[in-house]
DNA sequence: AAATTACATCAACCAAACTTGATTGATGGT
DNA sequence: ACCATCAATCAAGTTTGGTTGATGTAATTT
């Protein structure tokens, strides 16, 4: 049998899950946040500065994020970077994939 | 040149297009709903037993998603039938696909 | 044309989510 | 040891969004 390389299976998303994955991107400064780490790892200090977010503002939407499982953080010295993690998005767009898949199914008339 | 046989060149989503699909989406009754549709084409009464929702409330959210685009009706008698709208999952799929193609960028090191 | 059925809409209420400013904790420099 | 900086957290206030029950509208049925 054929092992995946990659994760330790990361089961697929429930809609639980999907719903909390879209919860935390359905804000707009969080779809701020997400684009700009799009382009590439960013410490917090630079954030604020791109986005011109108070601080604690920032701060409590990269909670919401990172809770959700769409960033990951590393701490270095006093700065802490935040980027994507594109497994979340990936398991997203399988989700989504999977909705499509049947949609086309007439309806059962009604009377 | 060859041109698109299918629809008038839908543009690609932008953020903010995005985040109304993301915030229709975000909702548990609204999944529900999706989740139902992505099963076939329905009318607002079956919907109603299946999810055992008050009138009012799938109505609202009905038109939540339909606003967003992720919806579409066609009346029948004095029956409505409701249906997902595969080319809106599609485009947010889309859009997520090109979020996560930089994101692996290494941060500038800020001090 | 009156009654019925299917669905949409409205206003009032309630709850969840976001914002703000202040405080705290940790790291590094002097 | 002290001060400055980066970032997380907290409490209070505001905003947004969802629920409920009632009312409105349009299409059938009798």
């Amino acid at each position: 049998m054929v092992l995946p390389v990659t994760s330790p299976a990361a089961p697929p998303l429930a809609a639980e899950g999907a719903r909390l994955l879209l919860k935390a991107l359905a804000d707009p400064i969080r779809l701020e946040i997400i684009e700009a780490l799009g382009r590439g790892e960013r410490c917090v200090c630079d954030l604020t500065t791109d986005l011109n977010l108070a601080q604690s503002r920032l701060s409590f939407h990269l909670k919401v994020l990172r809770q959700a499982g769409l960033l990951a953080d590393r701490q270095e010295g006093r700065w802490i970077y935040y980027r994507l993690r594109s497994e979340a998005i990936e398991e997203l767009r399988a989700w989504l994939a999977a909705l499509s898949r049947a949609c086309a199914e007439p309806a059962p008339p009604c009377p």
